[in-house]
DNA sequence: AGGCTATGTTGACACTGTCAAGATAAAAAG
DNA sequence: CTTTTTATCTTGACAGTGTCAACATAGCCT
């Protein structure tokens, strides 16, 4: 595969593309990709990403798809657990989700950051992933308001807004380096779940 | 002043550069901010800039300073307004944070964004300004639990991260439009000071 | 007056994303 | 099987970026 003879047609540019992305991404960053560098891994020439991708921001797109599409399984996966009690898995849920951040945090820029949802420049095979994973913060904000874990006089909706704001605030000091060290993680986050929790039940 | 002759040497290049910095960074944002357009607008060659800023990091670390600074007075102020009850000023905060990061967009991702603290971008001169307003969030979290308004029983410098956190996280949802609508800012503050608060006097 | 230094200039380089026009091969149509 | 269409890939070009090197100017200090 590696040493195919290289033909004038790639065979499936638009595939290794995203795996060198994927691979830059997660090594160097956002910042630093791009598409020329990639066309040159893929050993093709500086503008033929250009017959698979409209332009810069739908390759990232395509990228960050995959990405809430892999986060999703896994919050789902997490919320699904029946034999776990609701408390223990919005516990495990706050602390997969920093963890997440804290794991790929060039990903993470990626999909939760500016550079795709600023100026519209999201392609819309994009927001079809996103939104629903964003609606699943809203599903299970409320179910933790029916099992008393969160308050239930609020609107789901902004309480949904204000938890998942915590967890991306957190996420995003951790990532960007500001004032918050990677080593005390996981303290931050029963700090968080314990705020959250904290006598809902009464 | 506008119409002054235009000498060899500029005279304020230093002041007129960081101006129209400010200008363009409200108004277009920070990743079109070249160093280029700047020297164009301060009506001077490409490269001058580099006699007052050592690269463009340290000018967007002396931008950023001031808003920091700016920002730690308004803070200081709500947090010094002795007439006014502590859970009435731990309100006013969570307002005028979010409401500082919605009217000013663009400096508050400046200032707390990746592009300065990632890779070490930032200032000697920009941490001396930024750390101190850490540290004040966490002054003031250490206050308000000796009030009562925020759980006794955690670290205070975790607690000013979540709490920090959610603020920044709010902030960035609002700013980079992720599921979030700038027309509920008030509610989403209310309901994340009801989460923090709630009970915590018991 | 002479020299030092701060400041400003032009030229150059290596990058970037992206468009236009032409080359090639594979697939579809006849 | 040939012809035509279409998908894909190519080189050339352009405007834009940050930044370095080398040179020019002018104000300040001795």
């Amino acid at each position: 595969m590696t040493n195919a003879v290289q033909s004038y047609h790639h065979g499936d540019l638009r595939s290794a593309l995203l795996d060198a992305a994927a691979k830059r991404l997660a090594e160097h960053g956002v910042d630093s990709l791009s598409l020329r560098k990639l066309a040159e891994d893929a050993g093709v020439s500086r503008t033929a990403p250009y017959h698979h991708f409209k332009d810069k921001s739908a390759l990232l797109s395509a990228i960050a798809a995959k990405g809430f599409s892999d986060w999703h399984s896994t919050a789902k996966r997490i919320f699904d657990q029946d034999h776990i009690s609701a408390e223990n898995r919005f516990r495990e849920f706050v602390h997969e989700y920093i963890g997440y951040a804290a794991t790929n945090p060039e990903m993470y820029e990626l999909m939760f950051g500016r550079t795709l949802w600023q100026n519209n420049a999201a392609t819309d095979d994009l927001k079809d992933v996103a939104f629903p994973c964003f609606q699943f913060q809203v599903t299970m904000t409320r179910y933790w308001q029916s099992k008393g874990l969160l308050p239930d006089n609020q609107d789901a909706l902004r309480l949904a807004q204000v938890t998942w704001g915590t967890l991306h605030g957190i996420a995003r000091l951790l990532i960007d380096g500001i004032y918050a060290d990677s080593s005390h993680i996981d303290e931050m986050c029963d700090c968080a779940a314990d705020l959250f929790m904290r006598t809902a039940k009464a």
